[in-house]
DNA sequence: ACCCAGGCGGGCG
DNA sequence: CGCCCGCATGGG
């Protein structure tokens, strides 16, 4: 087991918002913990403390790695200091306090956010789980038997047919999924894109058939780091219309313009806490 | 019954 | 360019 002191975190509103591991890792809230496949096991992260100051302790998972994946090396002080541009960004740090911006497996991130378009968490969660259990390499306990399974690759879910993919309730996404998987092993490295600039990684993510502006935003500041890219969701757009324009509908590139000038290089974390505190205030579509 | 969900690709003007 | 439509599916 791995100890961390850490401040400012809060494993219940990292888990929560919408973030890959929403989609496919178990949380217990009484216990305060969450399990999920990273590299070939079934890692365990526990928290305990408050979220101004506690203790993660983590099996199956490096230091380093723990740090790397929860966003822990974030000065959180400086973001909250850049982001609480206004009361409703104050409102919404005071009622998200400690959660954090995720790194995850760019491929990860891929299949996540195509399975989110038109769709809501719940849905997501589920679709998710289902295609790790059905195509991921089993993860298997110290008796041979599988406990879980890891998320699969690119290479396994070319094989997928489309009434497997259907059958796992991806609907009309199962094609930007197949052919993601076949463009991401053929035409592209997803692994050789860290060192791209913000605006040149887009390119490469939107030449994916299914992946747009928004989701190429989302495996930008999710999958990549990118902490400048504000990926615009109908939630999105509505909590900023209705917060700083009265209501007015806006165009996607004219919100684009104000987040970049208000936020900045912070914009992820700004973005990550306006969808959740907005979408939370609106209590819809679980 | 109708509307909506962390959108995108394609077609049309 | 911008606008509009269909796309599957389950929940409110």
């Amino acid at each position: 087991m791995n100890d961390l002191d850490v401040r400012a975190f809060s494993l219940k509103h990292t888990f929560e918002s919408a973030q890959p591991l929403t989609f496919y890792a178990d949380y217990n809230d009484a216990t305060q913990s969450l399990l999920f496949p990273s590299g070939q096991k079934l890692a365990m992260i526990k928290f305990s403390g408050s979220s101004r100051q506690g203790i993660i302790s983590a099996a199956n998972m490096s230091r380093a790695a723990v740090v790397k994946r929860f966003g822990l090396a974030d000065n959180m002080q400086r973001i909250y200091k850049n982001i609480r541009t206004d009361s409703f960004m104050a409102d919404a740090i005071e009622e998200y306090y400690g959660m954090r911006v995720t790194h995850n497996d760019p491929w990860e991130t891929v299949v996540c956010f195509i399975l989110s378009q038109v769709n809501n968490v719940k849905r997501i969660r589920r679709i998710t789980k289902k295609i790790i259990g059905t195509y991921g390499s089993p993860i298997l306990d110290a008796e041979g038997n599988t406990i879980a399974n890891r998320f699969p690759t690119a290479v396994q879910l070319i094989e997928a047919s489309k009434q497997e993919l259907i059958e796992c309730g991806t609907g009309f996404r199962w094609r930007y999924l197949k052919s993601a998987a076949e463009y991401c092993t053929e035409n592209l490295d997803l692994y050789g894109l860290y060192r791209k600039s913000y605006d040149q990684l887009k390119q490469e993510l939107v030449a994916i058939s299914g992946i747009g502006e928004k989701i190429a935003d989302c495996i930008a500041l999710l999958g990549y780091g990118k902490m400048e890219s504000f990926p615009i969701d109908v939630w999105v757009k509505r909590t900023l219309e209705t917060v700083y324009f009265r209501g007015r509908k806006q165009k996607i590139d004219k919100l684009h313009r104000f987040a970049a000038a208000r936020w900045g290089s912070y914009a992820g974390y700004a973005q990550q806490y306006l969808y959740w505190h907005g979408r939370q205030m609106r209590l819809l579509n679980g």
